[in-house]
DNA sequence: CGCGAGCTTGACGTTGTTCAACTAGAGTGG
DNA sequence: CCACTCTAGTTGAACAACGTCAAGCTCGCG
């Protein structure tokens, strides 16, 4: 999930962010007749799994957990979506019904875009509608990469490709204050809470990381690597 | 992944399939300029993961399995692909490089596509953009169910939903002949080859299935789908 | 000061994989 | 036509990986 600089999305803005960036003025005007916005306080629900998706939600502000619940107790988190990023595209697209639920990680912002009108844009903005088609290649692509990551490796692995995602992706840093708790690190690589828990202390041991509560600092990122690679 | 009716893509044939029924007659000049037609016999490779795409495949007659390669020994398949589907989509669209292997389960026929023509076709035909566009959409939606199912149920569950697979959207019937071999099911449901012939005899007993070498039958679709929803 | 939520650790039980041995059928060469 | 080999399928038993349970800890907040 890539960030895009920019800001707002209504017509009037001069700094749009780049998707909205491609639109006609007259369909950008239609979205902006078309959306609200709407304030998310930290641990609100923004989209839940299973109920319709009359619109799409575009993130402004913030920064969201998207997660899928199954029939047992635990989640499967799929990771963290950021500002000037889609949530629920394909579902739009689909079968409008969302197949994943979004939780705010903070107090976060979204747009939500009426379906009609975001389709309407589609059809009518080529270079819209392109950019698109290529967010869905890119995303298609990621998640076969997660399915290879969650179903072959073990513990440490998938642990070691959580933390890498984060410094890499969505934290954009080596050091960095946790927005996730241990539970969502442990959706994150799909175990048991306790053995995320045992593990980053593993980690700790091993110099691979530094962690003081919600403080996390990638000491050795190759020795990450190393784990990831090897499951 | 649904079928379409239909048969060839070639600009002269009047029985076209779904999708290329809605080229514009220049663009499917272009495209039938621009492919080749190639047999693939039982057990040959169509495309290898991690190889570049320079092509988009699409299937005109036979099937293919689609799996990911970790680096274990282990694979995963993700799925099984009829005629008029494509292989490969998102990676054409995202970084050009497979992110699974196709292996052909019987004699089967592939239109390779150049992607540059196929682009060209996509940014001008916006009927069949539009179509891409909601493939893209209910696969994905399509990929976030199968999360769940790999990564939350047990054994039993995961079994059971790769029967309930093959007979409703494979072999849309509820008895056929395997395509698949034992360890394919194994890799279609995550598991060893063990636990998968163990389990298929288990449901034998059970009399929800009735299993003959190469020969299946469901007996009990109802047991297996609660079999699937208890995980 | 006490309460509760999130965090941590060890012990134990379950689930699923691996290993090894065996069987049946299909193709091969003498 | 009969050994033979090779592969796919099958079964049981040992073992490793992981989750669950239970208990204790820490820190912020009323």
């Amino acid at each position: 999930m890539t960030t895009h600089t920019g800001k707002h999305i209504c017509v009037k803005c001069t700094n749009k962010c780049y998707y909205f960036g491609l639109i006609k003025d007259s369909y950008l005007e239609l979205i902006d007749q078309n959306k609200v916005e709407v304030h998310f306080r930290k641990g609100e629900i923004i989209c839940k799994q299973g109920s319709f998706s009359s619109n799409v939600i575009f993130l402004t502000d913030g920064s969201a957990k998207l997660y899928i619940e199954g029939d047992s107790e635990r989640s499967l988190m799929i990771g963290v979506v950021l500002p000037y990023n889609f949530i629920g595209l394909p579902e739009v697209l689909g079968d409008n019904v969302y197949h994943f639920s979004a939780v705010a990680l903070e107090d976060t912002i979204a747009n939500l875009i009426k379906t009609e009108s975001f389709m309407e844009t589609i059809e009518n903005c080529k270079e819209f509608s392109l950019e698109i088609i290529k967010y869905f290649g890119k995303n298609g692509c990621m998640l076969f990469d997660k399915f290879i990551n969650i179903t072959q490796k073990q513990l440490r692995g998938r642990l070691a490709d959580a933390l890498i995602y984060l410094t890499e992706e969505i934290y954009q840093n080596m050091e960095f204050n946790l927005t996730l708790n241990r539970k969502d690190i442990a959706e994150l690589s799909n175990m048991s809470t306790e053995n995320a828990i045992r593990l980053l202390s593993d980690f700790k041991k091993e110099d691979i990381i530094e962690i003081d509560n919600k403080k996390l600092k990638i000491l050795n990122i190759h020795a990450l690597r190393r784990i990831s690679k090897i499951g």
